[in-house]
RNA sequence: CGGGGUGUGGCUCAGCUUGGCUAGAGCGCCUGGUUUGGGACCAGGAGGCCGCAGGUUCGAAUCCUGUCACCCCGACCA
């Protein structure tokens, strides 16, 4: 009975794991359609997420020397169009503006796709000498990519980030820059959304437009599919001799700057839903859940139930943990499953049973396990039960990505595993952007990127037979 | 932008083929009561000019034309 109304509720992910994904963010209410195409209202539910991201991100960033600034969120067209790799890259999915107050403008602006360009505009105003360098800055923002097709978190029009955008002395010290922001991504991915990443660098083919090198680092979704999930660019010199950023050195000779930029945006939302998520619905890790422990009283009509759940409501509190109580006219079974659905780590169940023996039920969302426990022992307990809930999605999040990662060394055994299984596949590679086509024209799979802990699976390229240069881990790509 | 699909109370849909009285159902919502350890039950109630604009007709949710929006699958992207 209960299993029927859930199927009706949420589609299976085995029937349909994009109407399950659709089903699972309306369901667990993180968003709702507005009335612009492509452009999604974030409900508490969800913005409660995104702020756990950003202050948890946001508090390692400044570890590392970062500060905040924030810059318009115009860029007039001639300051896109001064680097030109980037500009061919951004112009034919961004906005215009061209009038303000009821006059058309002398030039018209785009709204920003992302603000290499203003941070340029602004490096150049502010660094002069190289005891102005290095500069650490990132904006939270929102911006505007006119995409075609949207759907939420994973793609629509205008989405929610940050930009992190460096400028260095040396070319040296922007890629170590680079490097450093790609293992905070990584180590905040793996550490607060409990999902595995493959840490490595993207080709050519696949760059951001404008840099010299793009580090990225990829997650597998529950579906097999690739979700790339931030970004690390290396510009070196290209963007300073565009805008003409210029420092003198020491040794009194000008000087130009190496530039980075950085980023992760409200996608990982969708990572966490995709990577997590079951038929009940959201999973979420405790460092990210709004809510961590709900509280759910039986009976509470009857005398000292409600009370009971408040005194150990505040108990929990006390303990730092954020928890809530559903006193809501709801049946206990409706608050159990909606619970579920939205994901939160832990649900404590305390009924008159409970309350004579002197414990309560503590349930886990990640495994379903049961366990009861001593009322005056659960706010103490609970902090190292949440941790190694966070700990236990880790590991199996990183065992299904195990289970889904091939290895191919020729084109029949790679064509194989795209169309017999899903997930990774590690292949070898000669380093033509040609073979990439080809796979690409055939299988609908791209490289992900080149992994920093590579291995040698044979001597030559998967696709062309020729002596292959560098492992690359291949999917299909959300 | 190519292919496919859908627009009818808040949600999911039926009705359309073969035009005809006052447009239905389930869920949700509101009120009262009984309930409460895995999506409870009874009774009553509110809520829709059928996406929009034309056309055909005595008469259109239904037929025709146009248009808009959304969803799914591709190409592009975080």
């Amino acid at each position: 009975m209960a299993d029927k109304k859930l199927v009706e509720a949420i589609t299976s992910m085995e029937e349909d794991f994009a109407q399950w994904y659709t089903d699972v963010v309306k369901k667990a209410e993180l968003i709702d359609y507005t009335s612009v195409k492509g452009c999604m209202a974030f409900r508490p539910a969800g913005y409660a997420i995104w702020e756990l991201i950003q202050q948890q991100l946001d508090a390692r960033f400044k570890e590392t020397g970062v500060q905040n600034v924030y810059l318009p969120m115009f860029i007039p067209e001639s300051l896109l169009q001064k680097e030109k790799d980037h500009v061919e890259g951004f112009a034919p999915e961004v906005a215009w503006v061209t009038y303000g107050g009821g006059q058309q403008l002398q030039e018209r602006m785009c709204v920003r796709p992302t603000s290499e360009t203003l941070f340029c505009d602004y490096y150049k105003n502010v660094v002069h000498s190289y005891r102005d360098l290095p500069q650490l800055c990132n904006q939270w923002c929102s911006v505007v990519r006119w995409e075609k097709e949207t759907r939420p978190f994973l793609r629509s029009r205008e989405f929610l980030w940050q930009e992190g955008h460096t400028a260095h002395a040396t070319a040296q010290e922007a890629e170590e820059r680079t490097i450093q922001m790609l293992n905070v991504y990584a180590d905040f991915v793996e550490q607060v959304l409990a999902i595995p990443v493959i840490k490595g660098r993207k080709t050519d083919k696949e760059k951001f437009a404008g840099a010299t090198a793009t580090y990225t680092i990829e997650a597998l979704m529950h579906d097999g599919k690739a979700l790339q999930s931030g970004t690390s660019h290396n510009f070196g010199d290209g963007f300073a001799k565009a805008f003409g950023i210029q420092y003198t050195a020491k040794d009194n000779t000008l000087q130009y700057v190496h530039q980075t930029s950085w980023g992760m945006t409200t996608r990982l939302i969708g990572a966490i839903i995709m990577v997590h998520g079951d038929n009940s619905g959201l999973k979420l890790p405790p460092l990210v859940a709004p809510t961590q422990v709900m509280i759910i009283p039986i009976q509470q009509q009857k005398d000292g139930v409600l009370e009971a759940a408040s005194k150990l409501e505040a108990e929990i509190r006390k303990a730092g943990i954020r928890v809530k109580t559903d006193v809501s006219d709801k049946s206990p079974g409706w608050k159990f499953s909606e619970q579920e659905m939205r994901g939160i780590p832990v649900r404590i169940e305390i009924g008159p049973k409970d309350i004579e023996a002197g414990h309560c039920v503590v349930c886990r969302r990640d495994s379903g396990e049961k366990l009861t426990i001593a009322l005056e022992d659960v706010a103490s307990k609970l902090p190292a039960l949440l941790a190694q809930i966070q700990q236990d999605m880790f590991e199996t999040a990183l065992r299904h990505r195990e289970e889904h990662t091939y290895t191919a060394v020729t084109m029949e055994e790679f064509e194989k595993c795209f169309t017999e299984k899903s997930g990774f596949v590690k292949a070898m590679w000669c380093g033509e952007q040609e073979c990439e086509d080809i796979i690409k024209e055939k299988l609908a799979v791209t490289s992900r990127c080149m992994p920093f802990d590579e291995e040698k699976l044979s001597d030559t390229c998967v696709c062309c037979g020729k002596p292959a240069k560098r492992m690359v881990y291949w999917g299909k790509a959300y």
